[in-house]
DNA sequence: CTCCTCAAGGCGTCTATACATGTTCTATCG
DNA sequence: CGATAGAACATGTATAGACGCCTTGAGGAG
């Protein structure tokens, strides 16, 4: 048997006014920080909970839904609650578009992915034309209709971000931007190629929590929101060529800039 | 007596292996949507929806508790669910620590917010020293001790960052950075004054729900996570001269950064 | 007319119970 | 010995009821 953890929780205050499910998702909380739960760890179940501080299943039930919104713990259906892995985190640099990088061939997500030693993958590719959402025709700076790309990217088979592309039909239209596969180097070598040097990229950052197409096409446990990415790729004519609008776990980035000084 | 929003949801559908607290999220999440509940209204009572569905009222409080996990509605004690309204949000972008700002004798996130028009505070400043976190310590390439410099900012008197500056004492000590007003332009300009020059800095972008301590410093509402922001500032010798580590309510800003695609 | 009290409406917390559904391990059967 | 049925255990969903605290508005006291 393993070292009693539901005996060591501490016991509640009734003198307290703080609610009894917040007093019982406070120790289990401390328990975890201290580290007598550490990740992947099984908590006690809801049934020894009860035992241990005497109080209804619903009690037990609201303060480990408590611990779920704060994205601490993780329930499995049938088998328990535990302790939420933190899993490994991808690190965007803020030279991932430079184009040094584009000439090795690799699309940004893929090279990057590998470079980190993790198995990347695209699924549910769509292309199709369509009039942009107006959000995205504000950046293009026209509501003509765009090509869509659509896919979804995957680290070590977990699906970890959705994104997709809009581009000018008079740009796309007719090009290998325009095929499922846009060849290597991906869609800002093909747009290069067509005439369209790239100067720089402007990106918005902003998070929220999942819709509920977002936590299905993530897989999302409860308690991670969503990284929500919108980049303006910008021509030396200073035309917008594409936009990108991406929705990534929260859980498995880390987005690095650099900011000059100047 | 205005529309009768509680008769205008979706009925249940029995047949649906769909969980009845998630058809009724669901229903009222359409009713959100199409906007026949918009920003800041009131949604039906619980008794209402009791009524309406024909269900306990624990089914109810299940969808409601759903939605304000989603960021979606929040509930006010004794008030009631309202559609939640969207605040105002501040667009930070990526050249606001450039030279010719802090030249204007202003703080970089007191000119921001003055130039979006709206009013800035900061309160709970704390300056002391310390051994900083290990984080920290890793970014500044030292663990001797650090000054640090804890601080909350506001908008129109809703708190929606903290931040705590790092500086190693070597360089802070017996400077006006070490005094609770560091001057005009702020503590970078004072670091230029001292001769670090500023060369760049380097930001760090994460997103998570916030920790209990979050919650109550930022006032912030179930289903809002916050964005962990490390930026590090470097000079012009590729020395770490401050580390500043912020929490920010997600929805309150978008955070804009500018990519060369050299 | 103003202030105050109080009731009604609304959400927050908690109990107790029942059944559904997924998981795991064990004991039995072939 | 292997497969499998089933028990034991775990969380998920739903009902019903009780009481508490906060907010708002109506009505009465002054």
């Amino acid at each position: 048997m393993t070292t009693d953890v539901v005996g060591q929780l501490a016991r509640l205050d009734p003198t307290s006014d703080r609610a009894v499910f917040r007093q019982i998702a406070d120790s289990l909380r401390d328990a975890i920080e201290r580290g007598r739960l550490g990740e992947g760890d099984k908590l006690p179940s809801e049934a020894q909970l009860v035992n241990h501080f005497g109080v209804a299943r619903m009690t037990v039930r609201n303060a480990l839904q408590l611990l779920q919104t704060e994205g601490l713990v993780i329930a499995e259906h049938g088998k328990g609650v535990f302790v939420r892995p933190r899993p490994p985190v991808r690190r965007l640099a803020s030279d991932r578009f430079a184009r040094r990088h584009r000439k090795q061939g690799k699309a940004a997500f893929i090279a990057e992915a590998e470079q980190a030693g993790v198995k990347p993958e695209v699924d549910s590719l769509v292309v199709k034309q369509e009039a942009p959402p107006k959000e995205i025709a504000a950046r293009l700076g026209s509501t003509r209709k765009v090509l869509a790309r659509h896919r979804r990217y995957l680290h070590e088979g977990r699906p970890v971000e959705t994104a997709t592309s809009y581009i000018p039909l008079d740009i796309a239209q007719g090009t290998q931007i325009a095929e499922p596969n846009p060849g290597p180097g991906g869609i800002y070598a093909r747009l290069e190629e067509l005439g369209h040097e790239l100067d720089h990229f402007d990106e918005e950052v902003r998070s929220r929590m999942p819709l509920p197409e977002e936590t299905r096409a993530l897989q999302l446990n409860a308690g991670t929101p969503v990284i929500h990415l919108v980049r303006t790729a910008f021509d030396t004519d200073g035309r917008a060529v594409e936009v990108c609008d991406t929705i990534m776990a929260a859980d498995a980035f880390i987005l690095g800039y650099r900011l000059p000084a100047r």
